[in-house]
DNA sequence: CGTTGGATTGAGTTATCTCAATAGAAGTGG
DNA sequence: CCACTTCTATTGAGATAACTCAATCCAACG
């Protein structure tokens, strides 16, 4: 599930060169300066917990990229309630959705611990760049059509599963996607709360919680701190995360059975 | 969030006459026919329901526009559940969303009631016109981007709304795609069945039955038949279907010019 | 006119939510 | 450096929406 990383990065490094996908490396910056000059002449943002990028409705000027901590997309409903649509990890560009120049989707800082920074780039620069090279415009399609897979698989994921598997797929998208640091092998922050996860997934910061205990007395992971999770039983996981394509050609025997479910008795 | 229709419908027009966009009007094909040759090139199938037009991880080569009936793009999971992506109906397009070359989704005709129609043409042409007009790109690009936002939207629904919540946005999204013929005003023909609809809205066809029920005892709706449905207080079936998007800001799909104002209008 | 598949209705079960309380980190200021 | 606040996470108990299983109804069709 975790196709931002490759083509993205690559294409926004191109683009902040201003050349084509040059696969130059991107510039440190300091967290904690609040909009320094980037590397390709973009800007850097660096946001607290909670800062919002751009809000669903309004016009889009930017594009960005994640250097460190973590953004939420999400829709907000009239009555506050909250559909964390995708979450942005370091390396992850994005901001590049708009229908007709309005954004659909509200952008956030996410990331607990730290401070969350960006590079912010002028999307008129990237759309003559496109115009410029149909190459670089097909790229840029073939991400759009990336991350609508992305949002089909998410969809069987809310519509068809369960609280263990979406925690389950969840948390091995998350070791896939996030930089292998602490904790030890299988091992990653999570760098959002418990309440981002839950908007995520569509459940309660509670049932979250349940479903993280229940994964760690089974053995199928740890909880070496409140963020930290470290993967035990990778196996385990997979057969829950199961909201896969499908092996060869099951018939449309549709029982409609709720499937992993008994599983969660433990 | 019936964006399919307008723009989509004239690229389609435009494609088959190899030209760019010209509006040109969609030759009426007989239905029955089992594979008869259909304006621009293309070929017109006939499908009874249940046959599938493609299936997911087969290489894709064709792509398609619905002339009657109605398609179910869906993804199947390996025991047997089902989640109906989306619909595709007369006038839309659809088979474009590929990554790689493979397909993501599977397509079966849904619809009840006579024959799916469809034109079937080559996605080779499709590309090689894209390579020669970088607004016919674009094109294709934005459509994508509108497909994206709608599955967004559909996360919400799916995530964050009861069974009520989603037939009623259902019901309200089919109004305004399908064509306005049978059942008088507001009344119009569901092309699928109570599964197919229940395997979209992640509910069960109980569930749905049910709903439905509740609707129509409450006077928000008519069922004149099986399949027809007549919306009698669209007030009450907006309010329930408020998945929407922040009260106060311009909204993006319901604001301004986009094709799904339909939805709110009359 | 009986068969068949979809649709509806009913009764009981359960996964998840809601409400409420506790516990643990993290940060603040005296 | 230690109380104090504050936020996040966990845990428990009861409520509920949707599911499952099972029976019936209905329309289309041979």
């Amino acid at each position: 599930m975790a196709m931002d990383g490759e083509g993205m990065r690559e294409m926004a490094a191109g683009a902040a060169a201003g050349g084509r996908f040059s696969g130059m490396p991107l510039m440190a910056v300091r967290p904690g300066s609040a909009a320094a000059p980037a590397a390709g002449g973009g800007s850097t943002l660096s946001l607290t917990a909670g800062e919002t990028l751009y809000a669903e409705g309004e016009p889009a000027e930017h594009w960005y990229e994640v250097v460190a901590g973590a953004v939420r997309a999400c829709k907000l409903t009239p009555d506050g309630r909250r559909q964390v649509v995708e979450f942005h990890l370091p390396g992850d560009v994005f901001g590049l959705d708009e229908v007709d120049g309005v954004r659909g989707l509200t952008a956030e800082a996410a990331a607990a611990e730290g401070r969350t920074v960006v590079i912010r780039r002028c999307r008129r620069r990237l759309e003559s760049m496109a115009e410029a090279d149909p190459r670089f415009a097909r790229r840029l399609h073939e991400m759009a059509l990336r991350r609508l897979a992305r949002a089909h698989a998410r969809l069987v994921l809310l519509g068809r599963n369960g609280a263990v598997e979406r925690v389950a797929a969840f948390l091995l998208e998350m070791e896939a996607r996030m930089p292998r640091s602490d904790a030890g092998p299988g091992g990653f922050c999570l760098p959002m709360t418990r309440e981002d996860v839950a908007d995520h997934l569509a459940l309660t910061t509670e049932t979250v919680s349940r479903t993280l205990q229940m994964l760690r007395r089974r053995g199928a992971i740890a909880l070496p701190g409140l963020r930290l999770v470290r993967i035990l039983d990778r196996r385990a996981l997979q057969g829950l995360g199961e909201a896969a394509p499908m092996p060869a050609a099951p018939l449309p025997m549709r029982g409609a059975s709720a499937p992993g479910r008994r599983l969660l008795a433990a």
